[in-house]
This record gives C-alpha cells, sequence and structure tokens, in this order.
RNA sequence: GCCCGCUUGGCUCAGUGGUAGAGCACUCGCUUCACACGCGAGGGGUCACUAGUUCGAAUCUAGUAGCGGGCACCA
C-alpha cells in the first residue's frame, strides 16, 4: 500500500479547498432541494487592514463547525464572507505609508487620497480572506461584501436619509470626544478609560469684593482658563452664603457666579467644583442647566486657543497645566497638589488622551431604537445569549443607559454623509447629490465633508449584504440569520446596533442567537496583544501541527477563556494521525469489500462486536448533534475523540482483526471488511464539520464512496464528505444490552491484562486463562467471545465453566455479574504479595460498601430519597458484598 | 463605588444534587504484522475556605479570600 505511515496535513491541506471553491459547495444553490430547511450566517466583517489572529480562527472554527454540519444535514446553507473598511484604522494605514513618501493626505487632497485607499485596499487589503481559505472556511466567496462597495453603500444613505426624515438623526453642537492625534471626533464606545495616577490641585478663586476665597479641586488646572462658574450642592451649609455671589477668576480676570447644583458631592474635594462647559461632559451640562458661556480654551490639537490668553494662546495642555499652576503658586492661590487615582479617557486606537470639545457633529437618537430591541429581549428573548449569563445583563443594563451616538467622524476614508449645504446653509439630506439638487432647488451645494462612523455601516451588515432596500430573493431567504458568533467586546458595538436597524428597517430579529466566544489568552492569562507581542499566529500553529488539529483544539474553547498550550494541539495533531493510521489499516483489508450504507443494520448473525460498534456509533452521532444545537463544541469534540480512539482504534478494529485480515477470501471476511469501512466511514462524516482537511482526503480513497452516499438535496454534486449526509442516530441500533455485554468481556480483558502486568508477565507469553459464571447470559457471552479473549488478553487455554476450580497457585479477580478469573501462574506467583493484592482490592470494596452501607442504614434517605435510587444501591451493596465474600474465599484457599 | 463570573489531580480544562473525569506530564512493561504522533498496565484530587439548605452537596444558598470581567458623571 502507498499510504504513508504518517499524515501529512499539509498535503491534504493543499487540494481539497480548492476544488470545494471551484465546484461551488460553498454555495447555498448546489442544494437541489426547494423544500430544504434554511441556515445562514454572517461573517464579523475583519477589518480590511486586518491578519488572521487566533480570535478569528476560534470564530471561524465554530461557524463553520455549524456551516458544515448544517450542510451536510441538508440545510441550505450560507455563510456570508466580507470585510470592513475599518474607517481609522485603514486611514492611519494609509497615511502612514505616505508618510514614509515624507507626504501627508492633505498634500495629495481628499479625492486622490481616497484613491489611494482604494488602490492600497486592492494590493494589501484582504489578506484574511486568503488566510481564511487556508483554514478551511467553507464560506461562500460568490457572495463576499466589503462595508464601502457601491450596494453597501447605497443602504447606508438609504439608512440615513429615512432616519434623518425620521427625525432620528441630527445635527447639533455638543460636547464630544475629540481625539488630537486622529483629528475626528469619538463614539462613547470608542473611548477608553484607563486608571491613571495624577494629581488633584487645590486652587482657591477669589469672592470678589471680600478677602474671602473659595477653593475648588481639580485634576486639570489647565481648564480653569475656561471656567464660567463654581458649582456647590445647595444643601451644603458651608457655602450657603456664598451662592451667588461673584467670584474673580484668577489669571483671567474674569468675573464668574458661585451656582448650586444638585449634581456637586458635598463628600468630595472641597464640595465647590469649577465648572468648564467647553471642555468637560458634566460641566457642560450644569453649563446648560445654569446659562453658563462656554468659552474654549483648548482647541482640536490639544494647543491652548487665544481666548485662553495671551500668555497660554498657542501652548500644549500640559505646559500650561504647568504654568497654571506655577502662576497660581505665585499668588499664593494654590492651596496643596495631592497625589490622586482617576480614569482618564484615551482614544482606543492611538492611545492619544482624549480631549472634551463641544463640536458640532451628527447624531443618532437612539430611545427609539434601543426600546425596540429591549422589548425584543423582554417579551420574545431574542436574540438568545449563549452563554445567557452573563451576557444578557450586559446587554440589556447597556441598552438601558444608551446615549444618543456621535455617527460623524471627521476623515475621509469612509461613507460621506449625504447632507448638502445650499449657499444659505440651509442642509438637505438626500440619497444621491442629485435628489439634493432638485431638492434644493439649487445646484450650488456642498457636501458635508465627514464621513459616518465604521460602526453604522457594520450595523446593517446582516441585511446590506443580502441586498437590502432591494427585496432580494437572498434577502428572503436568509434573513433572519440563524447565528452570529462573536467575541465579547462588540456586543455594544456591533451586536446591539445590528438588533436595533435590523429592527427598524426589517422589522425583524437579525439572528436568532448570539454565541460568545471565550477569549485566548498568552499562557501566563494575559489578553494577546500587538503591543505585548504576546499573540500566537494561527499560521504558525497550521504550519506545526495542521489545520485540523487546530481547529479540535479550537472548536473545544467554546465560551470559557483559556490560556494557550501548544500541547493541546500536539494531543489533536495525534488524533489526525491516529485517524490517519485507523484509516490506513482498513484500507490495507479492503480488498473485496466497500462502503455500504446497509452494512450498518444487524441481522441474526451479526457478532457481538459489531452491533456493539454500531451502538456506540449512534450514540455518538446522537450526542454530537444534541451539543451542536446547544453550541457545546466541547462535548461534540470530546464523544468524537473518544468515540474514535477508544471504541473504534482500541477495541473494535482490534476485535474485527481477526475476520478482517483473514487469508481466506470468504463471506464473513468481506461481511467484516464492509462492516469495517462504514462504521470508518459514518465516523468520517460525524468528524468532518471539525477536520474537514484529512476526513475529506480519507473519505475520498475509501471504496464505494461516490454519489450515492451524498445527502438526497445533494444528488447531483460530485462525490465529497462535505456534501454527504451527516450521520442521524437510529434509534433501534442503540442497544443497552449489547453495551453490556460487550463491557463484560472488555472488562475480562482488562483484569486479565492487568494481571499480566502486575505479574511481570512477558508480553509474548500465553497464559491459561479460567473464567467462572453462574449466570447462564453471561456464561455463553464469554463463550461466544472465546477467541476474542484469548487474542486479546494474550491467553493459552481458555476455560469457561459455571465454578472456579483453579490452582492454588493462581492470580485472581472477582468480575462484576458474580463472574470469577484465575490465571494460574505455576512457580511465577508468590502467595504473600498475591494475598497483599488481594486484600488491597478488599479494602478498596468495603470502604465503598461502607458508604453505601451508612447512606441505606439512615431512615431518613430511605424513607425521602426516590425508590429507584434506594433500590440501585440495594443492588449495588448485593454485588459488593458478592464480590468481597469471593474475595475472601479466595485469600483464604491461598492459605 | 455598583453588578457579574471564576477558583476541581503537577499543568490546561470538562463536569454541576446521588460511587470525582479528560488531555498533557509522571511510573512500569512493550519495535504485538494501522499507528512509538503508538500499544498495554498504573500512581495521583477531603472539587479555595466557612456556615447553611437537603436523606445526601464538588454541584443549591449566604458570607470570606484570591483572580478576572462589565458598568460608573466623582470634579
Amino acid at each position: 500500500m502507498e499510504i504513508p505511515k504518517q499524515y501529512d496535513p499539509k498535503q491534504a491541506e493543499q487540494h481539497h479547498y480548492e476544488r470545494w471553491e471551484r465546484s461551488g459547495f460553498f454555495a447555498p444553490e448546489i442544494n437541489r432541494d426547494p423544500a430544504a430547511p434554511v441556515f445562514s450566517i454572517v461573517i464579523p466583517p475583519p477589518n480590511v487592514t486586518g491578519s488572521l489572529h487566533m480570535g478569528h480562527a476560534l470564530q471561524h472554527t465554530m461557524m463553520d463547525v455549524l456551516s458544515r454540519y448544517k450542510r451536510m444535514d441538508g440545510y441550505r446553507t450560507l455563510w456570508l464572507p466580507g470585510m470592513d473598511h475599518a474607517g481609522i484604522s485603514t486611514q492611519l494605514m494609509v497615511t502612514r505609508e505616505l508618510k514614509k513618501e515624507k507626504l501627508t493626505r492633505h498634500d495629495l487632497g481628499r479625492e486622490k487620497f481616497v484613491e489611494r485607499v482604494w488602490k492600497w485596499k486592492k494590493e494589501s487589503g484582504g489578506q484574511i480572506t486568503l488566510q481564511m481559505r487556508r483554514e478551511g472556511a467553507s464560506v461562500d466567496w460568490s457572495r463576499e461584501k466589503f462595508t464601502m462597495d457601491e450596494d453597501l453603500s447605497r443602504a447606508v444613505r438609504e439608512v440615513f436619509v429615512r432616519l434623518y426624515d425620521d427625525g432620528m438623526i441630527y445635527r447639533g453642537n455638543r460636547i464630544v470626544n475629540w481625539c488630537p492625534n486622529d483629528q475626528t471626533v469619538l463614539s462613547d464606545l470608542e473611548v477608553q478609560k484607563e486608571a491613571h495616577a495624577g494629581k488633584l490641585y487645590y486652587l482657591q478663586y477669589p469672592v470678589k469684593g471680600s478677602n474671602q476665597r473659595v477653593t475648588v479641586a481639580t485634576t486639570r488646572p489647565e481648564t480653569m482658563l475656561g471656567d464660567t462658574g463654581v458649582a456647590v450642592n445647595p444643601k451644603d451649609d458651608r457655602y450657603r452664603d456664598v451662592v451667588g455671589v461673584t467670584l474673580e477668576l484668577p489669571l483671567t480676570g474674569r468675573q464668574v457666579p458661585v451656582v448650586a447644583d444638585e449634581f456637586v458631592d458635598p463628600e468630595f474635594g472641597t464640595g465647590a467644583v469649577k465648572v468648564t462647559p467647553a471642555h468637560d461632559p458634566n460641566d457642560y451640562e450644569m453649563g446648560q442647566r445654569h446659562n453658563l458661556a462656554e468659552i474654549a480654551v483648548i482647541d482640536q490639537h490639544a494647543k491652548m486657543t487665544n481666548d485662553a490668553g495671551a500668555e497660554f494662546a498657542g501652548l500644549d495642555r500640559y505646559q500650561a497645566r504647568d504654568l497654571v499652576v506655577e502662576k497660581f503658586a505665585g499668588l499664593g492661590l494654590l492651596e496643596k497638589v495631592v497625589d490622586y487615582e482617576f480614569s482618564i479617557s484615551k482614544c482606543e486606537r492611538c492611545k492619544t488622551v482624549i480631549e472634551p470639545l463641544t463640536s458640532t457633529q451628527w447624531f443618532l437618537r437612539m430611545d427609539h431604537l434601543r426600546d425596540m430591541a429591549l422589548q425584543l429581549s423582554r417579551q420574545e428573548k431574542k436574540p438568545r445569549f449563549v452563554p445567557e449569563i452573563p451576557y444578557e445583563k450586559i446587554y440589556t443594563t447597556w441598552l438601558e443607559n444608551l446615549r444618543d451616538w456621535t455617527i460623524s467622524r471627521q476623515l475621509w476614508w469612509g461613507h460621506q454623509i449625504p447632507a448638502w449645504y445650499t449657499p444659505d446653509g440651509e442642509v438637505v439630506v438626500a440619497r444621491t447629490e442629485e435628489q439634493a439638487r432638485n431638492k434644493a432647488g439649487t445646484d450650488q451645494l456642498v457636501q458635508d465633508p465627514d464621513v459616518l462612523d465604521t460602526w453604522f455601516s457594520s450595523a446593517l451588515w446582516p441585511f446590506s449584504t443580502l441586498g437590502w432596500p432591494d427585496e432580494t430573493d437572498d434577502l428572503k431567504t436568509f434573513y433572519p440569520t440563524s447565528v452570529l458568533i462573536t467575541a465579547r467586546d462588540i456586543i455594544f458595538l456591533w451586536v446591539s446596533r445590528m438588533v436595533m436597524t435590523g429592527m427598524k428597517f426589517m422589522h425583524e430579529r437579525p439572528f436568532d442567537d448570539v454565541f460568545i466566544t471565550g477569549t485566548i489568552l498568552d499562557p501566563h492569562g494575559q489578553r494577546m496583544s500587538k503591543t505585548k507581542a504576546n499573540g500566537v499566529d494561527p499560521l504558525q500553529v497550521f504550519d506545526k501541527f495542521g489545520v485540523d488539529a487546530t481547529r479540535l483544539k479550537l472548536a473545544s474553547v467554546g465560551s470559557t477563556d483559556v490560556r494557550w498550550n501548544d500541547k493541546q494541539v500536539e494531543s489533536y495533531r495525534n488524533f489526525a494521525n491516529k485517524i490517519w493510521n485507523a484509516a490506513r489499516f482498513c484500507l490495507m483489508n479492503a480488498d473485496g469489500a466497500k462502503v455500504e450504507a446497509g452494512a450498518l443494520a444487524i441481522s441474526g448473525d451479526t457478532p457481538l462486536h459489531d452491533r456493539w460498534i454500531l451502538s456506540r456509533l449512534n450514540k455518538t452521532s446522537q450526542v454530537v448533534r444534541n451539543a451542536l444545537a446547544d453550541y457545546e463544541f466541547h462535548e461534540a469534540v470530546q464523544v468524537l475523540y473518544h468515540f474514535f480512539w477508544d471504541d473504534f482504534c482500541d477495541w473494535y478494529i482490534e476485535l474485527s482483526k481477526t475476520e478482517v485480515t483473514a487469508e481466506e477470501d470468504n463471506v464473513q471476511r468481506t461481511r467484516a471488511r464492509t462492516t469495517l469501512l462504514s462504521v470508518l466511514e459514518q465516523a468520517l462524516r460525524l468528524l468532518h464539520p471539525f477536520m474537514p482537511y484529512i476526513t475529506e482526503d480519507l473519505w475520498l480513497r475509501l471504496p464505494g464512496t461516490d454519489q450515492s452516499l451524498l445527502h438526497p438535496a445533494y444528488k447531483e454534486a460530485e462525490p465529497t464528505i462535505m456534501l454527504a449526509a451527516y450521520p442521524k442516530a437510529q434509534s433501534e441500533l442503540i442497544d443497552e444490552n449489547v453495551e453490556w455485554q460487550m463491557q463484560s468481556v472488555i472488562d475480562l480483558i482488562s483484569r486479565v491484562r492487568n494481571i499480566r502486568s502486575e505479574m511481570n508477565i512477558k508480553p509474548g507469553e500465553a497464559v491459561p486463562v479460567m473464567i467462572a459464571a453462574a449466570d447462564d447470559a453471561l456464561r455463553s457471552v464469554f463463550t461466544a467471545n472465546k477467541n476474542q479473549i484469548k487474542r486479546l488478553a494474550r491467553a493459552g487455554e481458555v476455560m469457561i465453566s459455571e465454578k472456579l476450580d483453579a490452582p492454588r497457585a493462581s492470580a485472581r479477580a472477582v468480575l462484576a455479574g458474580g463472574a470469577e478469573l484465575a490465571v494460574p501462574l505455576e512457580g511465577l506467583i508468590d502467595f504473600e504479595q498475591e494475598r497483599q493484592r488481594l486484600r488491597k482490592e478488599r479494602e478498596k470494596l468495603e470502604s465503598e460498601s461502607a458508604k453505601v452501607q451508612a447512606q441505606l442504614s439512615n431512615p431518613q434517605f430511605v424513607e425521602r430519597a426516590p425508590a429507584e435510587k434506594v433500590t440501585e444501591l440495594r443492588a449495588r451493596i448485593e454485588d459488593i458484598a458478592q464480590r468481597v465474600g469471593q474475595l475472601e474465599q479466595t485469600i483464604q484457599n491461598l492459605g
């Protein structure tokens, strides 16, 4: 046979994907059953600037497992791929490239710059889509989307116009998060709060016409230049007298009032708060309540403005801070400075400290959208979060506290806002410039230069990718999608917004379930990140252990955070090799037989081990299906692993070897080979969603794998395991009695092996084995499998009787069901050692018996526990008693 | 500050009211004709701690400790 002894993942990974893609296996159209149920997933679109990391590999594995499973199960399956234009990230990427040419984006101008970004996108963007092919992701590339595609952009404009017409989008001057580095406004979600060890400065403001001073505490002294008031709590007795008085603001000479506001916490600092409406969100609101002026003293580059005064204008905010403090100290108005830890807001992308500024931006009112999402959650429990705890609560709590969303960005890369201004400054919002001209009655229009937040277009992803606003077939067929699989950090940014826009524009949830994956941490439990450079590259893991092994590891991660460990992938690499070699054995002994669906039935003369493996196989398929239905990927992987390795390889192959490897070509051999091949084939199908490459590679090599094995929905397709039917559990083949019988034989063989090992019997040496069972059924099971016992226990003569009559010099064991075992070992046995061994075993049984006895002798237990439990315990204690009796007898006989 | 989660063998993790599990690591024995990325046989845990509920708790409840996460307008 030309099959190598070792599985080479690279060989299998080379050819199959290309064929699958070329043959259209990934497209839902491959399914020819008009009545087929539908399964659909949209991919969380990776950033066009991104490359594959473990988080992607993890999500993609799970999406692919489900897609492949459902496809094999006959569903019309669509897994839709695509990418996100990732406004800020991409713009930064290209800006950095320009910098190498000593250019800025302003040198190019907007139009040329955007052209340049498109060029970059075409040439270097989307590296990740190539990497996804390596992963084996069964996405339909013919439906690949990009958020800046013309059709998706049309959906964006449509949504914007409709929301504007509904009065939900508005333009306003408000305090916003400004990134002085990226030169754009950011939404609250794009701002990171970080603990910061700073200082709290106590500044004194003189009361006008008095020696009195009011002390305020601040972490940002430079903002005092923009103060237009001081606030105290109305209930604060300390400040009762000063409410209403005028203060003379140092350094500026500005006269500012003291106002009373409930917001002020008397416990904090001095109980008096300086109010800078132009540079602090809370002060902004207080300013609104008390009609305080807004004086912007910091500009968009975080430099002080002319309004900050001649001495400060042009200074950086931190230089200004030092100067303000120095001046206060000089004036004797700096009361004290204390160390103080507080949280500081940073730009999520560039880590620059955010400057709160008042600015004119576009906002989306969230109240109506929020209410629809909350109602969907409360009334229909949709989407269903898995795991429910803690994500459902995190999601609804966030919704409840939702504020308006700042949707404009001062970038060039993105969807330009479909709003135009007339020479009079009138705003016209329209789907196209032409429409805007008609509406405005003039062609002297200037379009708003801003673009929309990247997440605005991602929010439409589940329906914009399917053709909305047109009522396409895809939209009708695949919306709402079945499940969304993503990481927890974009529940707010993305998941919630898809729900809200889905409800608003489709009047229906975008997906039934949301599965939140765990996070893969580095070996020390730290999050993997670029800055820490502690990430593990999935592509390197693929190279080292193979894609299938990596996928198996990733699938078993499920929804909990785990520390990465190569060893686990290595063990799945070994598993892949095990599968390879099991198939190798089957193929080496396949002459005269082929895979046959009919072999998976039983008849009167089907041997026990065949009945047994069929029972195990069907049980496995049932458990795997149930696990996948509940997104219990870990459970599915474990069950498949143990079925294949323990049941199929360790026992079934060994049990069927005699017949399968027989020299003579006869009916038994053919039947045994057929069953072996057919069980292997079913096992490969069960494994395929997790390990697509090795299963396809082997499946195609099996004799008899033709179109007839495909799911009826794919009858016309070329043979491929990915379109074979996913095995259904046939309950008539699950037989507990058969499993018990086989287990008795397995236990017996294990006990003999145990004795051999403990007695240091040479592997090649055959020993006589004496078995006794009073129970007729059990005895006949042993008798029927005498040759199996002989071979697998390396026994010489096997004697089976009703009562044990073994020589004194025997090693013994007692088995379940009252069976006994003796291995005569004349001359090899140390009687004292054997007695010790048996006593140890008796002690084990006795301590277990004592525990059970204690329970049974408790009248409360007998009274209150379920009757079947009590019966079960009584039966168990009886069995133990019998075994202890037998052991006792044996020990005595030893003398 | 508020809310939530986790704590199980040396390591990484399953399990979740009725006899403690896996993989890796470890010990012993094997070139047994599919596989040494293997085969066979073993050792190892009072399931963080305390109190409670229960006939019975690793599993439920409360608290404690350690770790982690989410939210927050404390100047």
